[in-house]
Parts: C-alpha cells; structure tokens; sequence
DNA sequence: TGGAGGATCTCCT
DNA sequence: GGAGATCCTCCAT
C-alpha cells in the first residue's frame, strides 16, 4: 500500500480530483485495514466558487483547516447529522479542495456494514450493501470518519491516508456537481469526476439539461 | 423505484 | 430565522 506523497495534493485541484478517481481511502482501524477505491470525487475551489464553504475567501472556524497545508483531511459536518470528508489541495492560504462522494468497499466489509447499520454484511439487502458507501455521509460512516476526531488530520499518517490504486485502467468521466442547485454560476461546472459505470458512483448525471 | 418530508449543527442575514 | 457540498423512512406506484 503505497501512500501518496503531499505533492499529490499540491497540484492544480482539477487534476487532483482528477487524479484521486481510482486511488484506495484506507483506515486503520484497532488491528482492521478498511480500505475503499474511489469512484467519485467533486472540486470546490473557494475563491471563485459560490458553492464552496470558503467562496470568496470566507474564513470561519469550521472551514479553518481549508486554508491550512495540502494533503490534510477537512471533515464537516452537513445538516447537523453527516460527516463529509474533503481533501485540501494546493497550499497554505488557497481554500481549495476534493471532496470524496463515493468509494467501493474493498477490505473491512464487516466493519463497514457495523458502522453503518449494526449488522453482518451477508445480511445486508443488495440495495443495502451498495447503499454501505455510495455517498459522501455513507463513506464518512462507513469508515468511521467523524469531524471531532479527523479534521486536520494529516493524510500522510497511518491511520487514515490515501494509497495508490491498482493501476488498473479507469474511464473517468464529468459531469456538474451535485446538491448545489442555488449557487449560481459555479452549478454549471463540470467539476465532478466519477469512474464510468461503476454502480457505487452516488448519483447519475442528468440525462438533460434542465435549463 | 421514486418522491416527499424530517433530522439538527454551523454560519449568514 | 433559515438554508445547506445529505441520508433515511414511509408511502405510492
């Protein structure tokens, strides 16, 4: 399991969002590898995007960790109930950053159906078992990855980091980003990456446009 | 299989 | 006071 040096993050966020679809989320949880391959990722690029957090360089003590070095975790939490984690892109004193949407299980099925619905995974339904991480608040249950305990948290630890992936070829695709219908311009952004046909990818784009 | 509505923290108006 | 980078339950097809 080979981790991603901070220079990964330090490149232009689009290609890291780019880059990210494929690589391996892995947790080390108690003497439990949870391990995950992303399938969808979304860029928030503060300055310029009214859909980000940090939008015209708006600093608050919840998007705080935005602004701090590349490579680190900022985790939120959204409407009250859901944790979702981002990784910070480029450097100090650029807000910018990926949010992971989705991954695929691919070690730690047990422990994952636990955090999520406190049952055996072989007694998930089909929709459940996809349901373990196919967006942005599953994945953060799922893994167990909460705002108190992993904002800021470097991603060059062990406990929680990004990994290359298997190498295998990915088709990945864009789409506009989801969820942020009253942002104005920034909606029409294509700055959502997804690997093609996988069925753990959270949403499927619109098929047209309803503009 | 899909749409409506509720849950409940953080920040802005 | 109100909306949000969401997800779950319930109910109707």
């Amino acid at each position: 399991m080979k981790k991603l040096p901070r220079a990964f993050f330090q490149q232009p966020t689009l290609e890291v969002a780019n880059a990210l679809i494929g690589k391996y989320l892995v947790k080390q949880q108690a003497d439990e590898q949870l391990i995950g391959k992303i399938v969808e990722v979304e860029a928030y690029i503060g300055p310029d995007d009214r859909a980000a957090h940090t939008y015209g360089g708006r600093r608050t003590p919840r998007n705080e960790t935005m602004f701090g070095e590349a490579g680190h975790a900022y985790v939120y939490l959204i409407y009250g109930i859901h944790h979702c984690m981002n990784c910070v892109t480029v450097g100090p004193d650029y807000p910018e950053g990926v949010l992971l949407r989705a991954v695929e299980p691919l070690e730690g099925f047990e422990t994952m159906a636990k955090n999520r619905f406190q049952r055996e995974y072989k007694s998930l339904t089909k929709a459940r078992q996809r349901q373990l991480t196919n967006g942005p608040g599953k994945l953060g249950q799922a893994f167990g990855i909460t705002k108190e305990w992993y904002n800021g948290h470097d991603l060059q630890s062990d406990t929680l980091f990004i990994a290359e992936g298997s190498g295998e070829d990915i088709i990945v695709e864009t789409s506009p980003r989801v969820g942020i219908d009253a942002s104005g311009e920034a909606k029409h952004y294509p700055w959502r990456f997804y690997e093609k046909d996988n069925p753990y990818v959270s949403k499927r784009p619109k098929p047209r446009s309803d503009e």
